[in-house]
RNA sequence: GCGGCGGUCGUCUAGCCUGGACUAGGACGCCGGCCCUCCAAGCCGGAGAUCCCGGGUUCAAAUCCCGGCCGCCGCACCA
């Protein structure tokens, strides 16, 4: 097979195990599925694409902060977020045949026992007690086990508190919520970002970096007043508005249509295709990202999930899929709008307040009647032996509902007695009502790092004259610049180029810009080395810069040379790497 | 997890069916030296593989058998 046969995750794969950019972890012992290895150029990339990510989504925004919480969190977050209920199936395996069964389910059907929400140790005992078997060959089973996606470990070193490997970064910004929103003076909408580690004790892990049981998730979960989001996207959507996506709808999916249409962000919006226009915002910036790591813009779409497609916890989700040469579409980020489903659960399991004061332009007032029981009156209809009872069933109730009730119906029905308005004070005020209290909304986009750096490599990935050449765009690429003596023999000339090239690497590298100096084999050679892992510039000091201190500059993709001054080489790079401009 | 296919220097591969001369061969890459005025040049030398791991059959296993690990494909799973 030649190289140009074989296909490109293959030649991608080899690459970067031979240049250092990933490589399977635990080789030696192995490997072990769903775990790699980033190597010395492999960190480059993708720190690039995390800054890249930074760039877009919270540095250039308002109100968005980056935060860092524990990977290893107490089983409580996990009950509170639904993942422990959502994410354990109690399994048997059978010891002879090896088939596996979903333990309440095969113990309902044998033995029409419920055993929901039983621990593994009680399943096990009832398995042995009523001796059952593989319903298949008739084996024995192993003890019951819960298949979690969630790794687990424990909180100290012995009869320690079981904990979980977070599984994305959402909880940790839930959980803080509160925290954070006094810190930044209680302003909506607030973006809470999230870059790093995340575990999935996946079942099957695959397909090199797209199924990791470890890998980088970037996150935001932005929490927003639904009643203001029209108000406040308009103030931000500029910067977005005209940019087109191509979308696939859950109507249109209905439908049969399976083509996504071009529509821009402001059409999602205007045309009510997504639930909050914090939603359309964010997948406008996300499509601007993911074209800057090299993806075309025809070769990205957003599909939105059916409502069974749904986590618990979504209204509206889309996918953020990008074509690949090996794998077709795949996902690289959802976009998903949470509600408020997550805090009120943290709400509910803790006694932190996660509602937030929303104050009125104007004090509403509110003209209440209010009804107060009348104890000498109630005291002569129901009889002195009874008055206490009624009473005391009368205060448990409030005012106003016995105020309504009363004007509804002519009098207050309780424990039998119909009480007229005389047994009641009737009272009539007016309340100012300054604001009200509520659960902010909460929009999360959420990217997987590792399927970036894939992506990014297809996209980046070509060959000139059989050699492989890695255009990354130019903020990805591993180095800026390359800087090369001609020659690194023991001439003179030759060691003043050395002299030179070097003096030239240190003073870009104290400058800030990503260099490597490379005086190894023919100038053919490292022009060809430094291709292969995207470096963009590649700087060589020849004969003619002994003579008037210029150097050639060989561009990656072209592979065309111009000259200039040794003095311009800072003032050249920082142009053509468009590390002047942001967006 | 189930089924199918596969695993030999860093990479690609020869050998496996038909066990023995395999001390596992080659190419590319890598390392050292010489030589070189710009796109993987040339010459000389060198390192690099307990043939994925474990067990079995045999006088003898890279080669045959069993189990495991890993990879690819399909199915299932994918909050």
């Amino acid at each position: 097979m030649t190289s140009s046969e074989r296909d490109k995750y293959d030649k991608i794969m080899d690459l970067s195990r031979r240049r250092g950019i990933f490589w399977t972890s635990f080789e030696i012992y192995g490997g072990v599925a769903g775990f790699y290895d980033f190597g010395p150029i492999g960190v480059l990339i993708k720190r690039n694409i995390v800054n890249q990510w930074l760039k877009y989504f919270v540095y250039s925004r308002e109100n968005i902060v980056e935060i860092e919480t524990p990977i290893i969190n107490p089983r409580v977050v996990f009950k509170a977020s639904g993942h422990e209920e959502h994410f354990t199936d109690p399994v048997l395996v059978c010891n002879k045949c090896g088939r596996v069964y979903r333990a309440d389910h095969l113990i309902k059907d044998l033995l029409n026992i419920e055993v929901e929400g039983w621990s593994p140790e009680e399943i096990t005992k009832l398995v042995q007690e009523k001796e059952l078997k593989c319903p298949e060959c008739g084996g024995d089973f192993a003890p019951a086990f819960n298949a979690l996606l969630l790794f687990t470990t424990q909180i100290g070193p012995y009869r320690g508190e079981t904990a979980y490997l977070k599984p994305e970064h959402a909880q940790g910004m839930f959980i803080n919520f509160p925290h954070l929103f006094k810190i930044l003076r209680n302003t909506l909408p607030l973006g809470i970002a999230q870059v790093g580690r995340v575990a999935r004790n996946e079942i099957s892990p695959r397909q090199g970096l797209l199924r990791l049981r470890e890998f980088n998730i970037m996150e935001i979960e932005f929490f927003f007043d639904p009643e203001e989001a029209d108000r406040e996207v308009s103030r931000v959507v500029s910067d977005v508005e005209d940019e087109k996506l191509w979308v696939l709808t859950a109507d249109m999916r209905l439908k049969n249509i399976e083509e996504p249409a071009e529509f821009t962000v402001r059409e999602l919006i205007d045309r009510k295709l997504v639930k909050t226009p914090w939603l359309a915002y964010w997948m406008g910036i996300g499509n601007k990202f993911v074209k800057s790591l090299g993806v075309p813009p025809d070769k990205i779409r957003f599909i939105e999930k059916l409502p069974h497609e749904r986590a618990h916890y979504s209204a509206q989700t889309f996918d953020q899929e990008v074509l690949t040469e090996k794998f077709g579409w795949i996902e690289v980020a959802g976009y998903a709008y949470r509600t408020s489903y997550d805090i009120e659960r943290h709400a509910a399991n803790s006694n932190a307040d996660f509602e937030v004061f929303k104050k009125f332009e104007e004090p509403i007032i509110v003209k209440k009647e209010l009804a107060y029981p009348n104890p000498s009156e109630i005291s002569k209809l129901v009889g002195s032996e009874k008055t206490r009872e009624v009473l005391q069933s009368l205060y448990s109730r409030k005012p106003e509902e016995l105020a309504r009730e009363l004007s509804e119906k002519g009098y207050v029905e309780v424990q039998g007695f119909k009480l007229p308005a005389n047994c009641f004070y009737v009272k009539r005020e007016e309340e100012k009502i300054h604001g009200k209290k509520f659960y902010p909304h909460v929009v999360e986009p959420s990217f997987g790092v590792e399927r970036l750096i894939y992506v990014a490599l297809e996209y980046a990935y070509t060959e000139r004259e059989g050699k492989i050449v890695l255009k990354l765009p130019p903020q990805l690429a591993p180095y800026h610049v390359a800087v090369f003596p001609l020659m690194a023999g023991n001439k003179p000339e030759h060691v003043k180029m050395v002299e030179i090239a070097k003096s030239i690497y240190k003073r870009l590298v104290a400058r800030g810009f990503r260099a490597v100096y490379d005086d190894d084999g023919s100038i053919g050679r490292r022009y060809a080395r430094a291709d292969e892992i995207g470096i963009p510039f590649a700087i060589t000091v020849d004969h003619q810069t002994l003579e008037d201190n210029t150097v050639t500059i060989r561009d990656r993709d072209t592979t065309e040379q111009i000259r200039i001054e040794i003095s311009s080489i800072e003032k050249y790079l920082v142009e053509k790497l468009g590390l002047e401009q942001f967006l």
